[in-house]
DNA sequence: TGAATGACTTCGG
DNA sequence: CCCGAAGCCATTC
């Protein structure tokens, strides 16, 4: 498994995601270029547990549902660290998504 | 080789 | 906005 330049630069953009926003598995692929592979990048999340230091909470849907809560410990750690950043989660959602959302192509 | 799977997205209704 | 169906592509079995 030495090909993991695909996931190391999820990685990268999910790192470079500012404390207290959140973006989308779309705009992660589309800024790779690898728009259309938004599945991917929920596949490197997975595999995001070998860098601790990928804050896989602060990426979600594109409506802004905590689609990968069942991938986190327990039942909402996931939701949990994101009020921690000052986001708000209602019913798995991101309130004020629209204005948290941050699109790495964008800001980048 | 081929079928099934999924932390998604887009489109039509 | 919600719902169903189709598309996409790496990974796994």
């Amino acid at each position: 498994m030495g090909n993991d330049g695909f996931f190391k630069r999820v990685h990268e953009v999910a790192k470079l995601v500012p404390y207290g926003r959140v973006t989308s598995y779309g705009a992660i692929a589309k800024y790779l270029g690898a728009a259309g592979s938004a599945r991917m990048v929920g596949w490197a999340m997975n595999a995001s547990h070998n860098d601790r230091d990928v804050p896989a909470h602060r990426v979600v849907n594109r409506k802004g549902l905590l689609t990968g809560k069942h991938h986190f410990e327990g039942t909402n750690l996931m939701q949990q660290l994101l009020e921690s950043e000052g986001v708000e989660v209602v019913d798995n959602q991101v309130q004020n998504f629209d204005k948290l959302f941050w699109d790495p192509m964008k800001e980048l």
